[in-house]
RNA sequence: GGCGGAGUAGCUCAGUUGGUUAGAGCAGCGGAAUCAUAAUCCGCGUGUCGGGGGUUCAAGUCCCUCCUCCGCUACCA
């Protein structure tokens, strides 16, 4: 058995996530997580929320609450929607956290010991006002080149023009609309990636097997222009991780924080001591430093694309600059964007299916099992009402619902509610056994290489393969002149649902738990599909399970389409 | 502008290193069955594979060019 760590790309503080940040990191990498424990790998998943930078110390202010106290509060709330998403998080952590902070000051500190990072005077645009230094886009004004009024300081929306924020006219903040900025001077410090790019790239090509998504990226951000360029890692705000030298002061750098693209990816090893101090779990190390018995781990990231550079180059350069044994990420998944009803899902403007509001309407597993099956693997992907229900109702109520259903209403009406007794396997079971080993083969194949749609679509044939396999064995039939045989073909069916909960549990844990319960059955991943199909003998107990999903009505579709179509409050 | 991705059936999408009549699911049409959540199963696909040009015995796949959409472009995170 293998020990497996993955992290999925740790969520902004800054609000609740839509459909399209689910899809794009922690859902895949929460249905890995579950495969790979199923079959009985050692494995540590970590998530945690990202909650340094502007945006949250705008959203807390927003909120009328200090940073911190908004911070915590949010991350509550995202807790809870990944609990009610189902994500397995081995630990869900915060890069605020004391260890985070001291980590991060740590590799700043050997960074710089390495002579890999240096200071820089920038000049930036500050708010009097705001009584803060702003991002660019925190700034609007009229674009020099089109005339446009609400160009941000460093892109205009309408022309597409490239822009600084002293090139506006009449710049002002965002936040406060206030025009009273000013250009200052700050020193800031720089990570000096451009002293690694080698070092980096024949790290990168030393990754086999990577998609081409991910190492397009990579190679483009190495190469382009005059290469790698170094990349500032300090900022002016007041909530972060303070510039320090390990636990020393760093003259010069006082009352500035570490940006928080350097300190996120540091929380993906802070997360794992967290998970220890937590109780949850113990030797932390033994998992992230490779002369501490993480020598054998094999180390996942999942993230959007728009992630890729950061955990390609940006956290590799500071893994690798530290010049410590820290374990380097083995594969990358990275994931185009969900796209709804013809745009974009958008967090800013309201726009999409909301976690909360998701979990409102159904449970997660309709969720999970469409957007899983959806995922937007090779290509952005859209996600349109009509098609969700249509999709989840075929495949969840009618496919492999309805199965169950069936066969178990069939036995209780017939035998009673315990595996019946009686006849022997034929060729129609042979030919069951046969269909299921190449599928089952298929979907491990699927599963292992982390192909989530083609895996999605063997389970579900999965699926159909027994209602295949009623049709033609027809125990209805067979049960007028042949009970023997309807009890036979019965003792099959009844043995495919825990088969199918165990498969389907990385997709569907609740409804998997619902029939491992109604079976009085426990997982337990089959060696080989035909002897899953005799697991139960004859007079083992179950209950006919509840409707195990609800078909979505028209009705039901209709009114989301109508709800969900405009931006949020 | 640069870089990357995408354009395949009514819809959502597969199509490995170029190789037999281009596929799946859904939707639609026809049939079978009546155990089941009106649920299932079987059968039915002549689609200028975005346009044009080229290489090749052979192109959805490789090359050139054009069009459309999306993302990134280093201070949003």
């Amino acid at each position: 058995m293998a020990r497996h760590l993955i992290t999925s790309a740790i969520p902004y503080i800054n609000g609740v996530k839509h459909l399209g940040n689910l899809i794009g990191s922690q859902l895949p990498a929460d249905l890995y997580a579950r495969y790979l424990r199923a079959r009985g790998h050692e494995v540590l998943f970590l998530c945690a929320t990202d909650e340094h930078g502007t945006p949250a110390e705008i959203a807390a202010a927003k909120a009328g609450k200090p940073v911190a106290e908004y911070c915590a509060e949010m991350w509550q709330v995202q807790s809870d929607l990944a609990a009610g998403f189902r994500l397995s998080f081995d630990h869900f952590g915060r890069s605020s956290s004391p260890q985070n902070h001291a980590l991060t000051q740590h590799f700043a500190k050997v960074l710089d010991d390495a002579g890999l990072i240096r200071e820089a005077t920038e000049k930036q645009m500050y708010s009097h006002a705001d009584g803060r230094f702003l991002p660019d886009r925190y700034i609007e004004g009229t674009c020099p080149n089109c005339g446009f009024e609400e160009a941000r300081g460093d892109q205009c929306d309408n022309c597409g023009k490239l822009l600084d924020p002293v090139d506006l006219i009449d710049p002002h903040s965002t936040i406060s609309q206030s025009t009273d900025l000013e250009m200052r001077d700050t020193k800031h410090l720089h990570l000096r990636q451009s002293a690694m790019k080698d070092r980096l790239e024949a790290w990168i090509d030393t990754r086999e097997g990577w998609p081409i998504l991910t190492t397009s990226i990579a190679k483009k951000w190495l190469n382009d222009g005059d290469g790698l360029q170094d990349r500032g890692i300090t900022r002016d705000l007041d909530w972060g991780v303070p510039v320090k030298k390990g636990d020393a002061p760093w003259p010069g750098m006082e009352g500035k924080v570490f940006y928080v693209w350097f300190d996120a990816p540091i929380e993906y090893i802070a997360c794992a001591q967290e998970w220890v101090d937590a109780g949850k779990g113990e030797n932390w190390e033994r998992w992230w430093r490779t002369d501490k018995g993480a020598d054998d781990v094999t180390y996942t990231q999942f993230m959007g694309k728009d992630n890729v550079p950061f955990h390609t180059l940006s956290f590799p350069a500071t893994i690798l600059g530290s010049g410590e044994p820290w374990k380097l990420v083995d594969y990358i998944k990275s994931f185009n964007y969900l796209n709804y009803d013809g745009g974009q899902f958008s967090t800013s403007r309201g726009r999409g299916v909301f976690m909360d509001q998701a979990l409102e309407i159904l449970p997660s597993d309709y969720w999970r099992w469409w957007l899983l099956s959806h995922v937007p693997e090779s290509s952005d992907s859209e996600f349109v009402w009509e098609t969700f229900q249509q999709d989840v109702n075929k495949d969840l109520a009618d496919v492999l619902g309805n199965f169950v259903s069936r066969i178990t209403k069939f036995c209780r009406s017939k035998f009673g509610e315990a595996v019946p007794e009686g006849g022997a396997a034929g060729p129609e079971e042979a030919a069951l056994a046969d269909a299921l080993q190449t599928r089952l083969e298929a979907y491990e194949t699927a599963m292992d290489r982390i192909e989530i749609r083609r895996a999605a679509g063997e389970l579900r044939a999965m699926w159909t393969l027994g209602n295949e396999y009623l049709q033609a064995a027809a125990p209805w039939a067979a049960f007028k002149t042949d009970p023997d045989r309807a009890a036979a073909i019965t003792r099959t069916a009844l043995n495919l649902i825990p088969l199918y909960a165990t498969l389907s549990a990385p997709f569907l844990p609740d409804a998997a738990a619902a029939l491992h319960r109604a079976m009085a059955t426990q997982p337990q991943w089959p060696e080989q599909a035909g002897t899953s199909l005799t697991s139960l003998s004859a007079g083992h107990c179950f209950s006919v399970p509840d409707v195990l999903f609800r078909k979505i009505a028209d009705e039901d579709r209709v009114e989301w389409e109508t709800r969900f179509a405009g931006t949020r409050e």
